[in-house]
DNA sequence: CATTTAAACTGAGTTAAATTCATTATACGG
DNA sequence: CCGTATAATGAATTTAACTCAGTTTAAATG
């Protein structure tokens, strides 16, 4: 917080704070929260260390700062992401491909968010932000019937982020690349069926409730025409 | 680690180790990892400072004790938890119960996990212990055909523990007590049904697979009868 | 262009807390 | 009781975050 730059160019303050950031992200997801001094993220963004502190009121703040700037571009890609046109479960699922692919590909800033203020704290706005991307989606889907379940939203939005963030854990721990099936399979079983696994499916499948009242009506029929 | 105490008895070390870990583990759950204090930690468990480095290495390895010692009584706790002649979805819920009552009320300590080593390390075999428990349900589950859906084990687990945590965050977050819909609706898209939500639901609804089944030869019947 | 001055920056110095280790206490076998 | 290996202690050391008095920079002014 450079105070309000009256002599200098914001430009140009901006862009310093930004090249600290960059270096604290660099050296932060390399050496993690602990083992990244101060000292060495100064140096890699070729400032003095009490430069940082001019930015930022402390290493706590500082790594606030390149977490909070993660999860701000996350959410600009994520909006990005979805074709506002598609179906619901279409949204979803690139909703799902896209935070999958990006907190894989960015997995130790991710982690870092955990160092940032131990929960609840208004310090990450910018992930409270992020999920709206998913609750505006779930709207729409409810607005326009096209979500069955009757789970409220809230519950369904920690099985979405909950179930791609262990599951970007587990891919992390095997050292496996992104898999898809991991977004269709979830997707599968939070808005209907789509067969798991495979992940090939021709046109939507009936509900289970659907199938269940064509079969009654049936053999109401069979029992009418008397066999 | 006590190197092989052979003058003083076991249990008498063992004692000391364990009252550091209990002062270690209120510190840390009060203060947090960075708050807390390793002087503060040994003088609640009444010893010197440097005692604590004779059965710890350092504070983060005392912080993986904690961490570890939650885990291995979690996974004796589940155990207990669960009948072994239950059904599978019945096994599932009371660890789904279970689960999420204990990292509710334990969250601080659940929370801290986090700070035991980035990822992926050995660090928390403890973890993976008791994800086992989950495992052998699943794996008991499959072997009797009591589950529907063609999901790997692996990711019905993230599902099933992503789910869980989330939503035991969320609760905190709003200062919510535990609340068994999120279980039961968790249930309900992993393994069927059971309607959401309300969670009343009489019988087992029959599976898609089923249904297609008995579609398909009362529709043969009819081709025959010659309607 | 020289001057003024407030914003920016610097890095040596301060401080707090983790970790070490020389010293002392304890407990057990003989 | 004594000798000795184990355990415990806490003062000294080390490390790294954070501060701040002094220096540099750059824009506004005449």
């Amino acid at each position: 917080m450079p105070a309000t730059p009256r002599h200098t160019s914001r430009a140009r303050v901006e862009a310093k704070e930004s090249s600290i950031l960059d270096a604290a992200e660099r050296i932060f997801a390399q050496a993690g929260f602990d083992g990244a001094k101060v000292s060495d993220i100064a140096r890699a963004a070729s400032v003095a260390e009490g430069t940082v502190y001019l930015y930022y009121k402390n290493k706590q703040d500082l790594l606030a700062g390149v977490v909070g700037r993660f999860w701000t571009q996350l959410t600009q890609g994520a909006e990005a992401a979805i074709e506002s046109d598609a179906t619901t479960k279409e949204q979803l699922e690139q909703l799902g491909r896209y935070h999958l692919n990006s907190i894989l590909e960015q997995f130790e800033v991710v982690s870092l968010t955990y160092r940032a203020r131990p929960q609840q704290e208004q310090d990450l706005d910018q992930v409270r932000e992020y999920v709206r991307v998913f609750d505006r989606i779930m709207q729409r889907g409810v607005d326009r019937s096209e979500l069955p379940k009757g789970i409220p939203i809230g519950q369904l939005r920690d099985v979405f982020f909950g179930t791609l963030e262990f599951s970007a854990r587990t891919l992390k721990l095997r050292e496996r690349p992104y898999d898809h099936s991991v977004v269709t399979n979830l997707l599968a079983i939070m808005v209907g069926s789509s067969d798991a696994a495979s992940g090939a499916s021709k046109g939507k499948e009936p509900s289970n409730r659907e199938l269940m009242n064509t079969l009654k009506s049936i053999q109401k029929q069979l029992k009418t025409s008397g066999n």
